[in-house]
RNA sequence: GGGCUGGUAGCUCAGUUGGUAGAGCACAGGACUGAAAAUCCUGGUGUCGGCGGUUCAAUCCCGUCCCAGCCCA
């Protein structure tokens, strides 16, 4: 029988180290990192995403990173269709692909697939949130009540943002129970397949990414900032709608002080980090690494190869 | 040294005519399938400054001490 390429994933929140990890990972094996990040995939955000550094990326080829302009749409199944092929070059270069990232969703969308449903349509979704604006997003899970119940019974009626994509799929025609009948299966059974998730000890967690932020701030965040704003991106709109960038954005234009944009940055990161955990800590495949317990990113990268030898990923 | 005001959650404060207390922010836990760094749900975490007294019962009343601010010396 033909044996599955090998895959391996590398999960975490934010600032626990991935890519250093990945880096380091490099110089043990030959490995290409495709990118899991919602966010890094826009060009022109790059300090305030924590995108890899031009260093990083000579060290180790990444994909994904800079391949939508801001503005574009850019959406989980896209993200899927695109690593699948990603790592498929990258078997056929004989290299180990890497998936590196902090979204949830769009780990998961890879590794266990989507329901089919329509793509997203924005004309339709804007006037849905006009509707939402007006009336109350209540007003809207009443309507979807009516039409889907079984969806409207999953959802809180203030989920302004699932009600919105619940009525935008019946509108595009999809029968209610499509979307419970998706190709859940197949995916994670394509490769052979290691998932590891690096983690900190909260409070460490929290005390690098207060640090970094700072760092992001002092390596001209706000400069990024203030040019989005300038190139015309609306800033209650992805990707300008990130954490930090909101923020950082009204610091640019005088509006909010600096610190106070610093503060926001460092609050909002860490709360993001604490749902990317609850989001990881129900995918029950992931084997765990304490980023500090294995001596940091050099630590961190032998105890990966050594799992990733153990389950025959590579000789 | 004397007088006044204040001391309640991590912070800013409210409150209890005596029955061991609650708002905002901060924080913590959770959900999540084509926007996901988005969106949403849940939770008060406390020697009510210390010690005594009165009382069935004190965070509240009384005494005293400590701390902070203001005023007078």
């Amino acid at each position: 029988m033909v044996s599955r390429p090998p895959l391996l994933v590398l999960v975490g929140p934010t600032a626990v180290g991935k890519t250093a990890v990945a880096v380091r990972l490099a110089g043990l094996v030959p490995i290409e990192v495709v990118s899991a990040d919602s966010r890094q995939v826009y060009r022109g955000l790059d300090i305030g995403t924590g995108k890899p550094t031009t260093e990083e990326r000579a060290a180790v080829p990444h994909h994904l990173l800079d391949v939508v302009d801001p503005g574009e749409p850019y959406h989980a199944a896209r993200f899927r269709a695109e690593a699948r092929a990603a790592i498929t070059a990258i078997h056929g270069r004989g290299r180990l692909p890497v998936v590196v990232g902090g979204t949830g969703l769009y780990v998961r969308a890879l590794l266990k697939g989507l329901h089919p449903a329509p793509p997203a349509d924005p004309a339709l979704r804007a006037a849905l949130e006009a509707e939402a604006r007006a009336q109350g997003t209540p007003a809207l899970h009443a309507r979807l009540a009516a039409l889907d119940p079984e969806r409207a019974r999953r959802l809180h009626p203030n989920d302004r943002v699932r009600i919105v994509r619940a009525l935008e799929i019946h509108a595009l025609g999809a029968a209610p129970g499509d979307r419970t009948e998706g190709d859940w299966a197949g995916a994670s059974r394509s490769w052979r397949l290691v998932l590891i998730g690096l983690r900190r000890e909260r409070a460490r967690l929290n005390a690098a990414i207060a640090e970094r932020a700072h760092a992001m701030v002092a390596h001209g965040m706000m400069e990024e900032a203030r040019g989005l704003l300038a190139a015309g991106l609306d800033p209650t709109r992805p990707p300008m709608d990130g954490i930090g960038y909101r923020a950082l954005a009204l610091a640019a234009q005088g509006r909010m002080p600096v610190e106070e944009a610093i503060r926001r940055l460092v609050r909002d990161t860490t709360r993001y980090a604490k749902r990317q955990m609850t989001w990881f800590a129900r995918e029950r495949e992931i084997r765990w690494i304490d980023v500090d317990e294995a001596g940091g990113a050099d630590g961190a990268a032998e105890m990966v190869l050594k799992h990733i030898t153990q389950e025959g990923l590579i000789e």
